[in-house]
DNA sequence: CGCGCCTCCTGTGTGC
DNA sequence: TGCACACAGGAGGCGC
């Protein structure tokens, strides 16, 4: 479930890695990989290969590398992806999407794809802020990101609180783990209407945002199983911090009250049921 | 235009 | 043992 923390893991290790190399090849082995690249995968090869790397960036989720072309290859983890540093000699898994080899010859990236929810393309032009990702709200690591902003639209949303951190129109980055995460560190139920949060509390709540995200990336990011980990294979080790997520039925770590699970959007939400009291409406 | 629901995917776990 | 189904969920798209 990569979120922020787990796609800017990955961006420093496509960073250390890939950095800098020229691509000799491009192999698109399932095209769904790269449906959002318009131009189709042959296409999406060819403006590929004989380019070079720039610096890894991100935004929210979403992860591009600047190309010498002025293009930049863009790209969404979804639930499963995950970009892997191999050697070029190491065996294909059954969910690899994309093969990317390098003219240097010593190592290949590959997007490796399970459920298929991520997905690469070329944004032409994109090498600055690629717009496919420019409708997208800065994250709260960004220096474009106006805390003060956020409060007043975060107030002005006719929704409950969970529902609007999860707009990535708001603020980018969070997902269903770090919103129950730091709502509960904000103790404020997800159904809370976030029209009717005091500036206190909005301003309360995006500080407890940050420092779970914070935390969570100095932590190498949340591995629950195989599909997360870092661009070189390994888990990251947040999970043992977690205070809300996947805890139903355990006791609150603040009050000790037995944590409750409800579904939330065809999902889960984990909160204490006295640290966090629903609003009467709900 | 804002909000919220549906859908796309596949592997794992559970219950009958 | 095998089958059916719930579940995990980011985000585009669409209906109201």
């Amino acid at each position: 479930m990569p979120e922020l923390p787990e796609v800017e893991t990955v961006r420093q290790g496509l960073s250390r890695w890939v950095t800098g190399r020229r691509l000799a090849a491009v192999e698109v082995r399932h095209p769904r990989a790269v449906r959002r690249h318009a131009a189709g995968p042959d296409d999406f090869s060819a403006v590929l290969t004989g380019r070079t790397l720039g610096e890894a960036q991100r935004r929210g989720k979403y992860l591009w590398l600047p190309l010498d072309s002025g293009d930049a290859l863009v790209g969404h983890l979804g639930m499963s992806g995950q970009f892997l540093v191999l050697p070029a000699d190491a065996a294909d898994g059954p969910h690899l999407r994309v093969r990317f080899s390098f003219a240097d010859g010593d190592s290949q990236l590959r997007f490796v794809d399970q459920r298929t929810f991520g997905g690469l393309a070329v944004s032409p032009g994109g090498a600055q802020l690629p717009a496919e990702i420019a409708h997208i709200a800065p994250d709260p690591f960004d220096p474009l990101f106006d805390a003060d902003r956020f409060v007043a639209a975060l107030r002005k949303k006719k929704t409950g609180v969970k529902r609007a951190l999860l707009d990535q129109t708001l603020i980018s980055g969070v997902g269903n783990i770090y919103a129950d995460e730091a709502l509960w560190r904000a103790q404020l139920h997800g159904e809370r209407p976030a029209d009717r949060l005091s500036p206190a509390q909005a301003r309360e709540l995006l500080a407890e945002v940050v420092a779970v995200l914070q935390e969570a990336i100095t932590a190498g990011g949340t591995s629950f199983d195989a599909l997360y980990v870092n661009v070189n294979g390994e888990s990251g080790y947040f999970d043992r911090s977690l205070h809300a997520y996947g805890r139903a039925g355990l006791p609150c770590d603040r009050c000790g009250a037995p944590m409750r699970r409800e579904s939330f959007m065809n999902r889960s939400s984990f909160s204490c049921p006295r640290c966090q009291p629903p609003p009467r409406t709900s």
